[in-house]
RNA sequence: GCGCCUGUAGCUCAGUCUGGAUAGAGCAACGGACUUCUAAUCCGUAGGUCAGAGGUUCAAAUCCUCUCAGGCGUACCA
């Protein structure tokens, strides 16, 4: 069954330019072998018409002639129904001016398909394991945390649609070093309560909301807490406190719209996991003892040079911990596993990456996505993040201040690759003209349309009558929308499909400028009524992957 | 030093993976369009040495090499 008129109508063109090649080959007497990779493209000027191609020119030499007498030839023996007329023009390009009929079939489609257009299945259900946002459990999640959780939800919510079988994963940090430091931060800010003469440590948490959590703390415990002995201090400020913010963490993301299927807890690893990670390297002779420490031997496997897993001190490395977990995520039986990672982090890929070839993997099953640096901006400066600083905007203090919706749009409009800088001022300020607001006005103004459209009866609508360039031009893009999601998931841009939301509010906003919808014509309006509830199932497809509402007014 | 990311209009960025025809949006500027299904919209004008230099190609913002500039990273930290 189809479910991608673009893709369909690709194929078809491409077949009928194949065989014309087989043809003109035949006629010339020459052969090219092997046959070049025919491709088809949309031509950026209009004039250019619906496709293009430059076969012509890619045949050129083997057919010691020039591309436009190449094309000339092949014209002649091109033919498919769905082409309307054929032109050679430029340096060599074939440009297809096709039949509108494709247009009208992808209309009929979405009325089939409804919710489920735009899914495909490009992948046989390969099993993805997504893992995101992971930040260490020691504070709020912050600002800088916002871009690589929307990147990771909504590459996600993509690959679901491509036909993936995702399962998207968080992987906490309860067992290191800053966990310690976390409980320690805590019981001293819960002493400070009782008047005790402490300062926090340079390297403690300086974070305001530790003293919230000592006042609850106190709040449960009263002073009960001061008579026991420091390890169990220790240990319930850590308990406490994990588990205080691990909700918080939690319960932002779902704010945000973020879900995920697993909270993986670094803990659960420290039950013999790591030591059988790190036996199994040992057993493939890729560990040996230096200076009284344990290294694995990376650099076999392209990292810059061996790591440390085991310290002299006998404890764990970070990277001990991580090799266990990715062995846990493989045995899992996962296809692939993709790791959204902030750019400060970019220097581990080699190392995890040779760890899991050292246990047996392809390089290739671990895929990393680096999202870069967001820098905040107030007032022009920029503002630190550190979280033992203490001074930092929480993730949550950035949705409250210019909504979820435009919060998501804008961490994913543009490539994870390029810089950012979050300037809220100007979020704030320009929330009128947000890009994400043109968009949502399309799916309103239609919703407008059909509360004023009546009885019209949309069943009996002649497509036919829809052959002006704005309506046109939107069918067209509606047409796009299971190849953006294809070129989306395959890529692991997410970027992408916010430019389309984008290109199709504009092309639906210019259609409402030139063509009243319901008008004296019945015959038209029900036509442009079947075309603009299309557009309406799309734009909901499209907003429910974004993340973001389809508001019925604004 | 080495590695990764970036450099495109006054500003913020698409386009680079997969090379095509006259390099595109938004914001800012200027000029138009509401007696109309929502003007949170649309139309027009202006704005460019695609950081620079070589190379490959019929064709380079896109691929290769070098240079320059900014960011990030280069732990027995997590």
């Amino acid at each position: 069954m189809e479910n991608n008129m673009v893709e369909w109508v690709e194929k078809k063109l491409i077949k009928a330019i194949k065989s014309a090649l087989k043809t003109t080959m035949k006629e010339q007497d020459i052969k090219i072998e092997p046959i070049p990779d025919i491709k088809v493209e949309v031509p950026r000027e209009k004039e250019h018409g619906d496709y293009a191609t430059n076969i012509a020119m890619v045949t050129a030499k083997h057919f010691k002639r020039s591309p436009r007498e190449i094309a000339e030839l092949l014209i002649k023996n091109i033919d498919a129904k769905l082409i309307k007329s054929i032109s050679v023009d430029g340096p060599g390009f074939i440009n297809f001016e096709l039949n509108n009929s494709w247009l009208y079939d992808t209309i009929r489609l979405i009325d089939r398909l409804q919710n489920k257009y735009g899914e495909i299945n490009v992948a046989n259900n390969q099993r993805v394991l997504i893992e995101f946002v992971s930040a260490n459990p020691t504070g709020p999640l912050h600002v800088g945390h916002s871009r690589g959780a929307v990147v990771g939800d909504m590459t996600a919510n993509i690959m679901e649609k491509a036909g993936f079988d995702v399962w998207r994963e968080y992987y906490f940090n309860d067992a290191g070093n800053q966990i310690d430091i976390l409980a320690e931060s805590t019981l001293i800010r819960y002493k400070q309560l009782f008047d005790i003469d402490i300062d926090l440590p340079s390297n403690a948490y300086h974070g305001k909301y530790l003293i919230d959590i000592a006042e609850s703390l106190k709040d449960k415990w009263g002073s009960e807490l001061l008579e026991k002995e420091i390890v169990e201090q220790i240990k319930i400020c850590k308990e406490f406190a994990f588990k205080r913010l691990k909700n918080k963490i939690e319960d932002d993301l779902k704010y945000f719209g973020i879900r995920f299927d697993n909270w993986f807890y670094e803990s659960s690893l420290h039950n013999g996991e790591i030591e059988k990670a790190i036996d199994i390297l040992k057993e493939k002779r890729y560990i040996y003892k230096e200076e009284g420490a344990l290294w694995f031997k990376s650099k076999k496997f392209g990292d810059d040079k061996d790591r440390v897993v085991v310290k002299s001190d006998g404890s764990l490395t970070y990277l001990a911990a991580d090799i266990a977990y990715h062995l846990d995520k493989l045995e899992r039986g996962f296809d692939k596993l993709i790791n959204v990672w902030g750019a400060d982090h970019h220097g581990y890929i080699d190392r995890v990456r040779a760890s899991i070839q050292a246990l047996g993997y392809p390089a290739d099953v671990l895929e990393i996505i680096i999202v870069q640096i967001v820098t905040l901006l107030r007032d022009g400066e920029k503002l630190t993040m550190s979280k033992r600083a203490g001074e930092f905007v929480t993730m949550r203090d950035v949705i409250d201040e210019v909504g979820k919706d435009a919060a998501r749009y804008f961490y994913i409009m543009r490539s994870a690759d390029s810089h950012f800088d979050f300037n809220l001022e100007l979020a704030k300020e320009q929330s009128a003209s947000n890009p994400v607001y043109y968009i949502q006005y399309a799916h309103a103004r239609i919703h407008s349309i059909l509360e004023n459209a009546g009885d019209i009866e949309v069943e009996k609508a002649n497509l036919e009558l829809l052959k002006c360039t704005e309506e046109l031009d939107l069918i067209k893009l509606m047409a796009q929308y299971p190849e953006v999601i294809k070129d989306s998931a395959l890529s692991r841009q997410p970027h992408l499909l916010a430019n389309y939301a984008y290109d199709l509010a504009n092309a639906f906003h210019v259609f409402y400028n030139q063509c009243k919808v319901i008008s004296e014509d019945k015959k038209r309006s029900q036509a442009r009524l079947k075309l603009v509830l299309s557009l309406q199932q799309v734009l909901q497809n499209l907003f429910l992957v974004l993340g973001i509402d389809a508001p019925k007014q604004m």
